[in-house]
DNA sequence: TTCTTTGCAAACAATTTGCAGTGCA
DNA sequence: TGCACTGCAAATTGTTTGCAAAGAA
Protein backbone atom coordinates (compact mmCIF):
# COMPACT_ATOMS: atom_id res chain seq x y z
CA UNK A 1 0.00 0.00 0.00
CA UNK A 2 1.11 3.55 -0.78
CA UNK A 3 1.19 5.47 2.29
CA UNK A 4 0.72 9.07 2.21
CA UNK A 5 4.55 9.86 3.85
CA UNK A 6 6.25 7.45 1.31
CA UNK A 7 4.93 9.29 -1.49
CA UNK A 8 5.95 12.62 -0.03
CA UNK A 9 9.69 11.46 0.05
CA UNK A 10 9.45 10.35 -3.22
CA UNK A 11 8.33 13.70 -4.44
CA UNK A 12 11.11 15.29 -2.60
CA UNK A 13 13.55 12.74 -3.82
CA UNK A 14 12.52 13.19 -7.31
CA UNK A 15 13.70 16.82 -7.26
CA UNK A 16 9.96 18.11 -7.19
CA UNK A 17 9.09 20.90 -4.92
CA UNK A 18 6.00 19.31 -2.31
CA UNK A 19 3.71 22.32 -2.31
CA UNK A 20 0.29 22.54 -0.51
CA UNK A 21 -1.57 21.67 -3.23
CA UNK A 22 0.84 18.78 -3.73
CA UNK A 23 0.51 17.43 -0.40
CA UNK A 24 -3.13 17.60 -0.65
CA UNK A 25 -2.94 15.47 -4.33
CA UNK A 26 -1.61 13.65 -2.66
CA UNK A 27 -3.77 12.86 0.26
CA UNK A 28 -6.56 12.27 -1.94
CA UNK A 29 -5.09 9.61 -4.20
CA UNK A 30 -3.96 8.01 -1.14
CA UNK A 31 -7.34 7.53 0.26
CA UNK A 32 -8.90 6.71 -3.22
CA UNK A 33 -8.77 2.65 -4.22
CA UNK A 34 -11.59 3.77 -6.45
CA UNK A 35 -9.58 5.20 -9.93
CA UNK A 36 -10.53 8.21 -10.10
CA UNK A 37 -10.85 10.72 -13.36
CA UNK A 38 -8.56 13.66 -12.93
CA UNK A 39 -11.93 15.91 -12.63
CA UNK A 40 -12.50 13.30 -9.50
CA UNK A 41 -9.40 14.39 -8.11
CA UNK A 42 -10.01 17.53 -8.81
CA UNK A 43 -12.88 17.72 -6.97
CA UNK A 44 -11.90 16.13 -3.80
CA UNK A 45 -8.71 18.34 -3.68
CA UNK A 46 -10.81 21.60 -3.97
CA UNK A 47 -13.21 20.19 -1.42
CA UNK A 48 -10.07 20.34 1.04
CA UNK A 49 -8.68 23.20 -0.44
CA UNK A 50 -10.94 25.11 -2.14
CA UNK A 51 -9.05 27.22 -5.07
CA UNK A 52 -6.75 24.74 -6.64
CA UNK A 53 -7.40 24.81 -10.56
CA UNK A 54 -7.75 22.05 -12.65
CA UNK A 55 -4.93 22.52 -15.01
CA UNK A 56 -2.45 22.62 -11.29
CA UNK A 57 -4.34 18.89 -10.61
CA UNK A 58 -3.57 17.54 -14.39
CA UNK A 59 0.34 19.09 -14.00
CA UNK A 60 0.70 17.02 -10.51
CA UNK A 61 -1.07 14.10 -12.05
CA UNK A 62 0.90 14.49 -14.73
CA UNK A 63 4.38 14.66 -12.72
CA UNK A 64 3.41 11.98 -10.62
CA UNK A 65 3.13 9.54 -13.59
CA UNK A 66 6.40 10.80 -14.69
CA UNK A 67 8.22 9.91 -11.22
CA UNK A 68 5.66 6.46 -11.29
CA UNK A 69 4.04 7.27 -8.17
CA UNK A 70 0.78 7.31 -10.02
CA UNK A 71 -0.55 5.09 -12.54
CA UNK A 72 -2.09 6.17 -16.21
CA UNK A 73 -5.29 4.29 -16.59
CA UNK A 74 -5.85 4.16 -20.75
CA UNK A 75 -8.86 3.89 -21.98
CA UNK A 76 -11.85 4.94 -23.91
CA UNK A 77 -13.23 8.54 -22.66
CA UNK A 78 -11.35 10.22 -19.58
CA UNK A 79 -8.01 9.25 -18.29
CA UNK A 80 -8.04 7.43 -14.84
CA UNK A 81 -5.43 7.34 -12.40
CA UNK A 82 -4.25 4.20 -9.93
CA UNK A 83 -1.55 4.86 -6.78
CA UNK A 84 0.66 2.41 -8.32
CA UNK A 85 1.16 -0.38 -6.61
CA UNK A 86 3.13 -3.05 -8.68
CA UNK A 87 1.50 -5.64 -11.05
CA UNK A 88 -1.88 -6.26 -11.76
CA UNK A 89 -4.89 -5.64 -14.40
CA UNK A 90 -7.84 -3.79 -14.40
CA UNK A 91 -11.48 -4.99 -14.65
CA UNK A 92 -13.57 -2.32 -15.80
CA UNK A 93 -17.58 -3.01 -15.89
CA UNK A 94 -19.15 -2.18 -19.36
CA UNK A 95 -22.52 -1.20 -17.51
CA UNK A 96 -21.44 1.34 -14.83
CA UNK A 97 -17.69 2.16 -15.65
CA UNK A 98 -16.42 0.88 -12.39
CA UNK A 99 -12.98 -0.07 -12.31
CA UNK A 100 -11.63 -2.57 -9.85
CA UNK A 101 -8.10 -4.58 -9.82
CA UNK A 102 -7.59 -8.27 -10.67
CA UNK A 103 -4.50 -10.23 -9.74
CA UNK A 104 -2.86 -11.12 -12.45
CA UNK A 105 -1.41 -14.92 -12.34
CA UNK A 106 2.70 -14.55 -12.81
CA UNK A 107 2.78 -16.75 -15.49
CA UNK A 108 0.33 -14.21 -17.68
CA UNK A 109 3.39 -11.26 -17.59
CA UNK A 110 6.19 -13.97 -18.09
CA UNK A 111 4.66 -15.19 -21.22
CA UNK A 112 3.29 -11.50 -22.66
CA UNK A 113 6.62 -10.53 -22.03
CA UNK A 114 8.57 -13.26 -23.99
CA UNK A 115 5.88 -12.94 -26.42
CA UNK A 116 7.33 -8.60 -26.89
CA UNK A 117 10.87 -10.69 -28.14
CA UNK A 118 13.27 -7.87 -29.61
CA UNK A 119 11.73 -4.96 -27.69
CA UNK A 120 12.40 -3.38 -24.25
CA UNK A 121 9.59 -3.78 -21.92
CA UNK A 122 8.27 -0.61 -20.24
CA UNK A 123 4.73 -2.22 -18.66
CA UNK A 124 2.21 -4.32 -19.85
CA UNK A 125 -1.74 -3.08 -19.55
CA UNK A 126 -4.06 -5.29 -19.40
CA UNK A 127 -8.33 -4.52 -19.49
CA UNK A 128 -10.46 -6.99 -18.97
CA UNK A 129 -14.40 -5.81 -20.24
CA UNK A 130 -16.84 -7.50 -18.31
CA UNK A 131 -20.51 -6.89 -16.67
CA UNK A 132 -19.84 -6.97 -13.20
CA UNK A 133 -22.56 -9.37 -11.18
CA UNK A 134 -24.39 -6.29 -9.60
CA UNK A 135 -24.93 -4.57 -13.52
CA UNK A 136 -25.95 -8.47 -14.99
CA UNK A 137 -28.96 -8.50 -12.58
CA UNK B 1 -7.48 -12.13 -42.90
CA UNK B 2 -10.14 -10.17 -43.42
CA UNK B 3 -11.18 -9.48 -47.10
CA UNK B 4 -12.94 -7.43 -48.84
CA UNK B 5 -15.73 -9.67 -49.75
CA UNK B 6 -16.18 -10.85 -46.31
CA UNK B 7 -16.18 -7.51 -44.85
CA UNK B 8 -18.91 -6.73 -47.30
CA UNK B 9 -20.99 -9.92 -46.50
CA UNK B 10 -21.04 -9.22 -43.25
CA UNK B 11 -22.13 -5.44 -43.35
CA UNK B 12 -24.95 -6.77 -45.25
CA UNK B 13 -25.72 -9.16 -42.98
CA UNK B 14 -25.80 -6.43 -39.99
CA UNK B 15 -28.45 -4.60 -41.81
CA UNK B 16 -26.39 -1.97 -43.21
CA UNK B 17 -26.70 0.03 -46.22
CA UNK B 18 -23.67 0.01 -48.63
CA UNK B 19 -22.99 2.69 -49.96
CA UNK B 20 -19.89 3.29 -51.69
CA UNK B 21 -18.33 5.29 -49.14
CA UNK B 22 -18.97 2.14 -47.36
CA UNK B 23 -17.08 0.37 -49.36
CA UNK B 24 -14.17 2.87 -49.70
CA UNK B 25 -13.67 2.19 -45.54
CA UNK B 26 -13.71 -1.27 -46.34
CA UNK B 27 -11.11 -1.71 -48.73
CA UNK B 28 -8.80 1.01 -47.13
CA UNK B 29 -8.96 -1.35 -43.59
CA UNK B 30 -8.68 -4.32 -45.26
CA UNK B 31 -5.41 -3.23 -47.06
CA UNK B 32 -3.86 -1.39 -43.61
CA UNK B 33 -2.17 -3.58 -40.81
CA UNK B 34 -0.75 0.13 -39.33
CA UNK B 35 -3.67 0.09 -37.31
CA UNK B 36 -4.71 3.62 -38.03
CA UNK B 37 -6.03 6.47 -35.79
CA UNK B 38 -9.99 7.66 -37.83
CA UNK B 39 -7.96 10.41 -38.97
CA UNK B 40 -5.81 8.25 -41.16
CA UNK B 41 -8.21 6.41 -42.41
CA UNK B 42 -9.97 9.01 -43.47
CA UNK B 43 -7.53 10.62 -45.25
CA UNK B 44 -6.83 7.30 -47.14
CA UNK B 45 -10.61 7.14 -47.96
CA UNK B 46 -10.72 10.85 -49.21
CA UNK B 47 -7.34 10.50 -51.52
CA UNK B 48 -9.43 7.38 -53.33
CA UNK B 49 -12.72 9.15 -53.11
CA UNK B 50 -12.65 12.85 -52.45
CA UNK B 51 -15.46 14.17 -50.56
CA UNK B 52 -16.05 11.93 -48.30
CA UNK B 53 -16.71 13.73 -44.84
CA UNK B 54 -14.54 12.93 -41.78
CA UNK B 55 -17.68 12.40 -39.38
CA UNK B 56 -19.09 10.14 -42.26
CA UNK B 57 -15.97 7.72 -41.75
CA UNK B 58 -16.44 8.34 -37.81
CA UNK B 59 -19.84 7.32 -37.85
CA UNK B 60 -19.17 4.31 -40.67
CA UNK B 61 -16.33 3.13 -38.19
CA UNK B 62 -18.38 3.20 -35.21
CA UNK B 63 -20.71 1.05 -36.71
CA UNK B 64 -18.41 -1.46 -37.82
CA UNK B 65 -16.90 -1.69 -34.51
CA UNK B 66 -20.48 -2.39 -33.34
CA UNK B 67 -21.23 -5.69 -35.79
CA UNK B 68 -17.40 -6.69 -34.94
CA UNK B 69 -16.09 -5.75 -38.28
CA UNK B 70 -12.87 -3.81 -36.50
CA UNK B 71 -11.32 -3.06 -33.23
CA UNK B 72 -11.58 -0.15 -31.38
CA UNK B 73 -8.10 0.32 -29.90
CA UNK B 74 -8.10 2.26 -26.75
CA UNK B 75 -5.03 3.98 -25.56
CA UNK B 76 -3.93 7.24 -24.76
CA UNK B 77 -4.61 9.83 -27.54
CA UNK B 78 -6.51 9.16 -30.16
CA UNK B 79 -7.78 5.85 -31.03
CA UNK B 80 -6.82 3.12 -33.35
CA UNK B 81 -8.81 0.95 -35.26
CA UNK B 82 -7.99 -2.69 -36.28
CA UNK B 83 -9.64 -5.62 -38.95
CA UNK B 84 -10.55 -7.33 -35.91
CA UNK B 85 -8.62 -11.07 -36.74
CA UNK B 86 -8.88 -12.81 -33.36
CA UNK B 87 -7.49 -13.02 -30.29
CA UNK B 88 -4.12 -10.72 -30.61
CA UNK B 89 -2.19 -8.49 -28.16
CA UNK B 90 -0.77 -5.16 -29.37
CA UNK B 91 2.71 -3.61 -28.76
CA UNK B 92 2.81 -0.09 -29.01
CA UNK B 93 6.57 1.47 -28.94
CA UNK B 94 6.85 4.29 -26.61
CA UNK B 95 9.38 6.15 -29.36
CA UNK B 96 7.78 6.18 -32.64
CA UNK B 97 3.74 4.98 -31.22
CA UNK B 98 3.68 2.40 -34.03
CA UNK B 99 1.25 -0.13 -33.20
CA UNK B 100 2.08 -4.33 -34.13
CA UNK B 101 0.21 -7.16 -33.59
CA UNK B 102 1.45 -9.91 -30.81
CA UNK B 103 0.08 -13.54 -30.56
CA UNK B 104 -0.54 -14.59 -27.19
CA UNK B 105 -0.92 -17.99 -26.14
CA UNK B 106 -3.93 -18.96 -25.23
CA UNK B 107 -3.83 -19.94 -21.74
CA UNK B 108 -2.87 -16.24 -21.42
CA UNK B 109 -6.65 -15.43 -22.18
CA UNK B 110 -8.21 -18.26 -20.43
CA UNK B 111 -6.65 -17.35 -17.02
CA UNK B 112 -7.37 -13.88 -17.11
CA UNK B 113 -10.32 -14.37 -17.52
CA UNK B 114 -10.85 -16.83 -14.49
CA UNK B 115 -9.03 -14.11 -12.82
CA UNK B 116 -12.19 -12.00 -13.26
CA UNK B 117 -14.28 -14.73 -11.33
CA UNK B 118 -18.35 -13.63 -10.99
CA UNK B 119 -18.09 -11.29 -14.01
CA UNK B 120 -19.32 -11.77 -17.48
CA UNK B 121 -16.00 -11.10 -19.99
CA UNK B 122 -16.61 -9.40 -22.87
CA UNK B 123 -13.63 -9.12 -24.42
CA UNK B 124 -9.69 -8.43 -23.08
CA UNK B 125 -7.49 -5.58 -24.00
CA UNK B 126 -3.47 -6.04 -23.69
CA UNK B 127 -1.10 -3.36 -24.69
CA UNK B 128 2.25 -4.48 -24.29
CA UNK B 129 4.39 -0.29 -23.51
CA UNK B 130 7.38 -1.68 -25.40
CA UNK B 131 10.67 0.18 -27.42
CA UNK B 132 10.97 -1.12 -30.67
CA UNK B 133 14.03 -2.45 -31.94
CA UNK B 134 14.49 0.69 -34.93
CA UNK B 135 13.76 3.22 -31.94
CA UNK B 136 16.04 1.47 -28.77
CA UNK B 137 18.81 1.61 -31.55
C1' DT C 1 -41.13 5.49 -51.81
C1' DT C 2 -39.11 4.87 -47.37
C1' DC C 3 -35.84 5.14 -44.27
C1' DT C 4 -30.86 5.08 -43.78
C1' DT C 5 -26.94 7.60 -44.66
C1' DT C 6 -24.29 11.68 -45.93
C1' DG C 7 -21.98 16.15 -45.32
C1' DC C 8 -21.63 20.38 -43.33
C1' DA C 9 -20.95 23.21 -39.52
C1' DA C 10 -21.31 23.82 -34.98
C1' DA C 11 -21.05 21.71 -30.27
C1' DC C 12 -18.48 19.06 -27.16
C1' DA C 13 -15.37 16.93 -23.63
C1' DA C 14 -10.95 16.23 -21.96
C1' DT C 15 -6.70 17.99 -21.78
C1' DT C 16 -2.92 21.29 -22.73
C1' DT C 17 -0.73 25.68 -23.14
C1' DG C 18 1.02 30.65 -22.40
C1' DC C 19 2.11 33.70 -19.30
C1' DA C 20 2.12 36.87 -15.36
C1' DG C 21 2.27 36.48 -10.64
C1' DT C 22 3.38 33.55 -6.33
C1' DG C 23 6.02 31.13 -3.15
C1' DC C 24 9.00 26.99 -1.96
C1' DA C 25 13.86 25.58 -1.22
C1' DT D 1 16.72 35.13 -4.47
C1' DG D 2 15.93 32.06 -8.35
C1' DC D 3 13.44 29.01 -10.50
C1' DA D 4 9.66 25.85 -10.14
C1' DC D 5 4.92 26.15 -9.54
C1' DT D 6 0.10 28.11 -9.70
C1' DG D 7 -4.12 29.85 -11.69
C1' DC D 8 -6.57 31.87 -15.13
C1' DA D 9 -8.29 31.95 -19.66
C1' DA D 10 -7.83 30.70 -24.12
C1' DA D 11 -6.33 27.19 -27.48
C1' DT D 12 -6.15 22.33 -29.05
C1' DT D 13 -7.37 17.78 -30.12
C1' DG D 14 -10.33 14.15 -31.12
C1' DT D 15 -14.92 13.05 -31.52
C1' DT D 16 -20.00 13.69 -31.65
C1' DT D 17 -24.32 15.86 -32.92
C1' DG D 18 -28.34 18.12 -35.48
C1' DC D 19 -30.42 18.57 -39.49
C1' DA D 20 -31.52 19.17 -44.40
C1' DA D 21 -30.47 16.96 -48.69
C1' DA D 22 -29.14 12.68 -51.16
C1' DG D 23 -29.48 8.00 -52.36
C1' DA D 24 -29.69 2.65 -51.36
C1' DA D 25 -33.13 -0.94 -51.03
Amino acid sequence: MLTSERAVQRVRDAGLRLTPQRRVVIDVLVGDTSHPRAEDVADEVSRRMPGVSLSTVYKTLHEFAGIGLVRELEGAGPMRFDPDSGDHAHMVCEGCGSVTDLEIPSSVAKELASAARGAEVDHIDITVHATCPSCAG
